[in-house]
RNA sequence: GGGCCCAUAGCUUAGCCUGGUUGGAGCGCCCGGCUGAUAACCGGGAGGUCAGGUGUUCGAAUCACCUUGGGCCCA
């Protein structure tokens, strides 16, 4: 059964808010999301991975940019029929979270969380991560995407811990987790080591300080050192300096004071603006080298018990150190305990790293009882007042400079040396490297680049955090030295304090002893929790249930797809490449897509702290999720910055309302027609499709198909911006403001319907396209177009028909759209409105093709510009109203025929221009004065061109323009008739009325305007639809409005009627349309009930309606027909048009048009039409010889009296029907398609053409020259600079054709393949020799790649045709392969 | 200090890969129009040292190098 489709009107205005929220209470109601996923279901698998948020309780505009790209990718997957995962994921382990909660139970460091309970803590971390989750999945779902949110992965499940114990056992396993002892950055505040993705620069205020260590030698004599970290002093072991620099020995002086220094050579001066030395002298040279042993005494010798007890030969002395820099003093304090490098350095040298100073800062005992319990940062200043006061304080200064702070608590860092975990990165790097290579990366930098350049200098990774909000890491370890590492709680069964439902994280997990197999003594975990970012790394495989599931796994994996903004190259994308490799030894994605951040409008980073953070949620209530989506990503490419713009979400918006606009305007009057676009196929308007409908239609399958590819290529930014640019001007600026007047047409008029099919089609491609972006917009406006699905997200991608493209119609569109504007333009300079006709325009252009173009849209051309007349000028001709003028130069005459000079300029304004014009061309042009022949030369004359009155010309870019703004008195009436239509149309609106209801006007105007209306009254009346219109003198009704137009004084009266409901009512009736229902109304039938008391007759007298019709309005009021029904229609009676042109439309080459003009010339019976000969079909207009043979043989065939075969159910039908009564299948004849014009000439006799694939093109220029230097003749098409290219291969004479769009002699703009075309053929006719083509790319990137394949061809075929030769030159690299195949296909040879 | 990216009108941007006519748009501003899409819409105008410099080239917004400023990542 054939459904029918209702397009309903969507409300006037674009409310989005209101709109967003009905649409998903929608989705919610019809379970869209979940239905629209399992019709997916058994589409190809699409694994898509969701980058896990941070669980912060609030999504900001860069969470908000991260999951529009996701969800626009998964839809848009969805909608090429894949089986998309769109599992959401949370991060919701670590410090962010731990912080947040200390503070809010208002605990400072771990002491007091211990004294707290770990339990309670965990178990609060628990339930903020909960909370924090539950409200970003309500601002996402706000967003409108559509994600799994009911089952969303969380890093806090216990199979999601399991997936993590399981990686780390395979890197355990692998070799790859060992403990070390090490310097690692560490925060005093949290207790805890730091990985360098956990570290924040920023400025901070230190010690600048200049240390003296006195050389045990000679005490006298100090080696300098500097330093910003005093409270690493206790622990220095040595100094370092650069074997290879020279340093000095410097004596600083001022008075009453001397200070002996070793320096680096050159940094005396510096230093000696630090102390305020007078002076100083250098007192020796030294090679760092002989510096190297040197022993001196640390300073806090006797303070540090350690530093008398410690060993080492090189315990205080020199050492050499090739990481020096030449800075500051040039020599370095080394405390292995306490820097990365020093830690390096106390290894080479023996020097057991000495770190007196605990996690949370605070100096141990190991440094003394002096600074014990000392908290470093205060101790700072003890330790330099000790300096002062032992004399080896050289300089106390203060330095701001950029140091390494906690990433959530922003304390300073501190480096000391603690056993933690590693993953041996630095292990598998190179294979890491290798599979970044493999990874598509959009865009290609950030893989080629900066993922590989942060992975390039990656250092092992410190996994071990000695906190308590964190998987717990799996290793037990046994006093006895064994280790086990447990990869699946499976291994824990059994265990003491294990049960199966336990909670895995701390502090339960911590009570699980397992037996040593060593020693049989007890293990237990260490207290450490995983680092955060390994909790995200594992999730492509955790989030499937792997290691206990593999299904999924084995199905999915590795994800098709992922996308996160570009500062995970140095989390995300890199944590998960190791743990990808670690786990499975490849990269665990395929591809990468890096976005780029939310900047505030003026490009800074939006922080709580700055104050200038925008929140979505304000956004998304002021304009929308669809508006703040749709600027999210048409504003920029994915991967930059978007200094973020409220302006731009307001525009967005618009964009949105203008396609809001349109689809009102279109559904408005679908549904007042009761458009179907079920029955109105679009096969069945193809024959009354106007020229702006196939553009539109042109212009639309190339939208699809620039949307699908931009999208394909992660350009979303191009996609978002062509269908806004589609939207605003090609569907709103043009088709609907060239159908608009098609909506007013004659109901069920072919033309029209045409026009809804269109627009409808238009509407919905665009709704489909924009789906993926807009997600609520394009639900609201499917449903309105009677979709068929539940949901416009369960629709399939639309394909895009590029056979549909017409290049040749969308230029010549494109030039009256140009003419319209220019004709706009000039009104405005001369002040003419739109409103008022303009007499007419004059074409000129220079060919005949744009000539036939622009004819063929000359209604178009003039109801937009609304001109009453068109009129063309032919190629090479003049306007014949041009007047030419010829103007006298007084002085180039006189100089050569001095007394006859003003004769002479009045006898040449006395002939005719045009005449001496040409005479001057072909020759010359004399005159005869006084008896004398006096020759005219060039210089003396001019020439001009003088319009008609009221003329102006102007020029576009075809050709001329004339236009002509004479006002007659028919233009007079007929502006102010729309001036007068204009005001009541206003007065209608400020009423408020309905654009069905019916209005009475009064007006009084003057007596010239008074005889213009009576001329237009009609038509007034229709256009503002009005039952009665009366002249009089003081206009009544519910508003009187007074005007002035053009000077004249007009006043206007409108009442409504208030006939609408009444209208409504009767157009409910079966058959009564509202255009009848209008004509009752006229009638005085004011109610179904009215009508229901009329007797046929009446009804038909005051409806014109078919008697057919008529029965069924009967019928419908249960009357009894008073004929009986005869099938079929008695063939001699007389029909109505309605009924005879079915019988019409079933002749082959008709149409709706052709077979009303059969009707309208009297055929209006069958009995007419099977009497007529073939003259008197002739006599009708608009039929053609081909279609009165078709009837002819459709009549002698007996088309009218016989029954046929439905095609399709094989049922018999009449020759009246249109369509299948038992199936519905469209029986009109196939519209025969035009015999295509196999363009291509077959056979090749002799002349060969070739591609020369070289990324230069010398090769070709050298094969090009040894044919010239044969003697053959050659034609040189290039993109280089003639004047060289002809020196360089000295070409002489040769041709040559420049590919430029610099517009000078001998140049040829690329997109010109018409003229390059002629001339190489002209060539080749002529001279039959070799052609070199260089710079095909060029003419590609200019042109479609199609239309140079042709051009190539065509080429090719010369050259046959011709036994000539051809050579084309491609860059191979610049053509994608398909389109290499191709153009290799065309030609003899490829080289 | 290093790596990557970015810089075009007051703001947001196209053009840059593949050098070539007078550097296109949108917003905002100014002026006008339309009024059967209308809390809309349309047209016109003004507005540019293409961040600065140097180089390559017959020719540079476009290619190269340097400088400045911004973002991300690192030291």
């Amino acid at each position: 059964m054939v459904g029918t489709a209702m397009i309903k009107q969507v409300q006037g205005s674009y409310n989005p808010s209101e709109l967003e929220i009905a649409v998903q209470a929608y989705w919610a109601e019809t379970d869209s999301y979940r239905k629209t996923k399992e019709s997916r279901a058994k589409g190809p698998d699409f694994y898509f991975v969701d980058g896990p948020p941070y669980t912060t309780g609030y999504i900001h505009l860069g969470t908000a940019m991260n999951k529009t790209i996701k969800d626009i990718m998964v839809r848009f997957k969805r909608m090429q029929k894949f089986n998309v995962t769109d599992t959401p994921g949370y991060d919701m382990h670590g410090l962010p979270i731990e912080v947040k909660v200390e503070k809010s139970i208002g605990v400072k460091n771990k002491k007091e969380i211990e004294e707290y309970g770990i339990d309670r803590f965990v178990g609060t971390c628990k339930s903020f991560a909960l909370d924090f989750q539950k409200k970003m999945n309500k601002d996402f779902k706000e967003l409108g995407v559509w994600f799994d949110w009911d089952n969303p992965y969380l890093t806090i499940s216990p199979g999601y811990i399991e997936a993590a114990w399981w990686t780390l056992k395979r890197a355990f396993d692998k070799g790859l987790l060992v403990k070390a002892n090490r310097v690692l950055p560490g925060c005093p505040r949290c207790e805890t080591a730091l990985a360098e993705a956990e570290i924040n620069y920023s400025d901070e205020k230190d010690p600048s300080i200049y240390v003296k260590f006195k050389l045990k030698d000679d005490p006298k004599v100090s080696l300098l050192i500097w330093t910003t970290t005093p409270w690493t002093l206790p622990a220095n072991l040595a100094v370092a300096a650069h074997p290879d620099f020279d340093y000095i020995k410097v004596r600083y002086r001022r008075i009453g004071e001397t200070d002996t220094v070793i320096i680096l050579k050159g940094l005396e001066e510096e230093i000696k603006g630090l102390g305020g030395w007078e002076k100083y002298e250098v007192l020796q040279e030294i090679q760092g080298d002989d510096l190297v042993g040197m022993e001196y005494v640390t300073p806090f010798i006797d303070e540090v018990p350690y530093q008398s007890t410690a060993s080492g030969k090189w315990l205080h002395r020199v050492i050499p150190s090739k990481t020096v820099e030449a800075s500051n003093t040039g020599l370095v304090h080394i405390a292995p305990g306490h820097g990365p490098e020093d830690f390096d350095l106390g290894k080479e040298f023996g020097l057991e790293p000495f770190c007196p100073v605990d996690e949370a800062g605070l100096f141990t005992q190991l440094v003394g009882h002096k600074y014990i319990g000392m908290h470093i940062k205060k101790a700072n200043p003890e330790l330099i007042k000790d300096l002062e006061a032992k004399d080896r304080l050289f300089f106390n200064g203060v330095i701001e400079h950029r140091f390494g702070h906690c990433w959530r608590c922003n304390s300073p860092i501190i480096f000391r040396t603690t056993d933690q975990w590693f993953l041996r990165i630095t292990q598998v790097k190179n294979q890491m490297l290798e599979e970044i290579e493999k990874v598509r990366w959009t865009p290609d930098w950030a893989g080629s680049s900066r993922e590989y350049d942060w992975t390039m200098n990656a250092r092992d990774w410190c996994i071990s955090r000695q906190r308590y909000w964190g998987i717990p890491i799996p290793i037990w370890t046994c006093d006895c030295g064994e280790i086990k590492v447990v990869g699946l709680t499976d291994e824990l069964q059994g265990a003491e304090g294990y049960h199966p439902d336990m909670e895995l994280h701390r502090p339960w997990i911590d009570q699980v002893k397992l037996p040593c197999p060593k020693c049989g003594e007890q293990m237990s975990r260490i207290p450490d929790v995983l680092d955060v970012w390994f909790d995200s790394a594992v999730a492509s495989w955790a989030q499937l249930g792997f290691p206990k599931k593999r299904e999924a796994f084995e199905r999915l994996w590795p994800a098709k797809f992922i996308v996160e903004a570009h500062d995970q190259t140095r989390g995300w994308f890199y944590s998960q490449l190791a743990a990808g490799i670690i786990a499975f030894g490849r990269a665990p994605y395929e591809s990468v897509l890096m976005h780029g951040w939310m900047l505030d409008s003026h490009g800074q980073p939006m922080s709580k702290s700055k104050g200038n953070v925008v929140e979505p949620g304000k956004v998304i209530k002021e304009y929308g999720a669809d508006a703040l989506r749709f600027y999210l990503i048409k504003t920029s490419a994915p991967w930059e910055d978007i200094p973020f713009q409220m302006e731009g979400v307001k525009n967005a918006r618009k964009t949105l309302n203008v396609f809001w606009n349109v689809v009102n305007f279109a559904t408005t009057y679908m549904a007042i027609d009761k458009f179907d676009p079920t029955k109105v196929t679009r096969e069945g308007v193809r024959p009354h499709l106007q020229q702006e409908d196939i553009w539109l239609i042109s212009m639309t399958e190339k939208l699809k198909n620039e949307v699908t590819r931009q999208i394909n290529a992660l350009e979303l930014h191009k996609a978002g911006r062509a269908i806004e640019n589609y939207i605003l001007e090609d569907l709103s600026r043009w088709y609907v403001r060239l159908i608009r007047d098609r909506m007013w047409d004659e109901e069920g008029d072919s033309g029209k319907l045409a026009a809804y099919r269109t627009l409808y089609d238009a509407i919905m491609d665009t709704a489909l396209l924009m789906a993926p972006i807009c997600p609520h917009l394009t639900e609201e406006v499917y449903r309105h177009l009677d979709g068929e699905k539940i949901t416009v997200h369960m629709m399939d991608w639309p394909s895009s028909d590029l056979t549909r493209v017409d290049e040749r119609l969308e230029k010549a569109m494109s030039l009256v759209q140009e003419i319209v504007e220019t004709v706009t333009k000039e009104r405005q300079l001369k002040n003419v409105k739109l409103r008022w006709p303009m007499k007419r325009i004059v074409i000129k252009v220079e060919n005949n093709d744009t000539l036939m173009a622009l004819r063929s849209m000359e209604d178009i051309l003039r109801s937009q510009t609304n001109v009453k007349q068109v009129e063309y000028v032919s190629p090479g001709e003049e306007w014949a109203e041009t007047v030419l003028n010829v103007v006298p130069n007084p002085l180039a005459i006189g100089k050569v025929y001095r007394q006859w000079a003003s004769k002479i300029a009045v006898l040449l304004q006395s002939r005719p221009a045009n005449l001496i014009k040409e005479s001057m061309q072909r020759g010359e042009y004399s005159l005869g004065i006084e008896g004398q022949l006096v020759k005219i030369e060039p210089n003396m004359v001019s020439f001009t061109i003088s319009l008609p009155k009221d003329v102006y010309a102007t020029s576009f870019s075809a050709g001329e323009l004339y236009l002509d703004f004479e006002i007659t008195r028919e233009i007079e009436a007929e502006g102010f008739s729309r001036e007068i239509t204009r005001r009541i149309q206003q007065t209608r609106k400020e009423m408020k009325l309905d654009v069905e209801e019916f209005v009475k006007v009064e007006i009084s105007a003057e007596a010239k305007v008074s005889e213009f209306l009576k001329m237009w009254k009609t038509h007034i009346m229709s256009e503002v639809r009005s039952k009665s219109m009366e002249l009089v003198l003081e206009p009544q009704g519910e508003i009187v409005t007074k005007w002035k137009i053009e000077g004249e004084n007009v006043e206007i009266g409108v009442t409504s009627m208030n006939l609408k409901d009444s209208i409504k009512e009767l157009a409910d009736i079966p058959a009564i349309t509202t255009k009848i229902a209008e004509a009752l109304v006229g009638a005085g039938v004011r109610s179904a009930t009215d009508l229901k008391l009329m007797s046929e007759e009446q009804i038909e007298e005051c409806t014109n309606m078919s008697k057919a019709d008529v029965r069924k309005v009967l019928h419908y009021f249960d009357r009894t027909p008073e004929m009986n029904k005869t099938v079929p229609a008695s063939l001699g009676k007389s029909m109505e048009k309605a009924d005879i042109i079915p019988y019409l439309l079933r002749i082959p080459r008709m149409n709706e048009l052709k077979a009303e003009m059969l009707y309208d010339a009297g055929y209006d019976s069958i009995e007419k039409l099977q009497n007529a000969d073939r003259n008197e079909f002739k006599s009708v207009p608009g039929l053609g010889s081909k279609t009165i043979d078709e009837i002819i043989k459709y009549i002698n065939d007996g088309g009218f009296e016989r029954c046929t075969i439905c095609s399709n159910c094989k049922r018999e039908v009449t020759a009246g029907d249109l369509k299948c009564p038992s199936c519905g299948t469209s029986l009109l004849s196939e519209v025969e398609d035009e015999a295509e014009i196999d363009s291509k000439v077959q056979g090749l006799q002799g002349g060969y053409s070739y591609l020369i694939k070289d990324d230069r093109s010398d090769r070709s220029y050298q094969l090009f020259i040894e044919q010239l230097n044969k003697g053959t003749k050659g034609f040189c098409v290039t993109r280089n600079y003639p004047l060289k290219i002809r020196s360089k291969y000295e070409m002489n004479d040769t041709p040559i054709i420049w590919l430029s769009n610099v517009g000078k002699e001998d140049s040829l703009r690329p997109k010109d393949l018409e003229k390059l075309s002629y001339s190489l053929e002209q060539f080749l006719n002529k001279e039959k020799g070799v052609v070199l083509l260089d710079g095909l790319e060029y003419l590609i990137t200019n042109n479609n790649f199609l239309t140079v394949l042709r051009f190539v061809q065509s080429l090719r075929d010369q050259v046959a045709i011709n036994n000539s030769i051809m050579l084309m030159v491609l860059n191979p690299s610049t053509l994608d392969a398909n389109e290499l195949t191709l153009l290799e296909k065309e030609v003899d040879s490829a080289l």
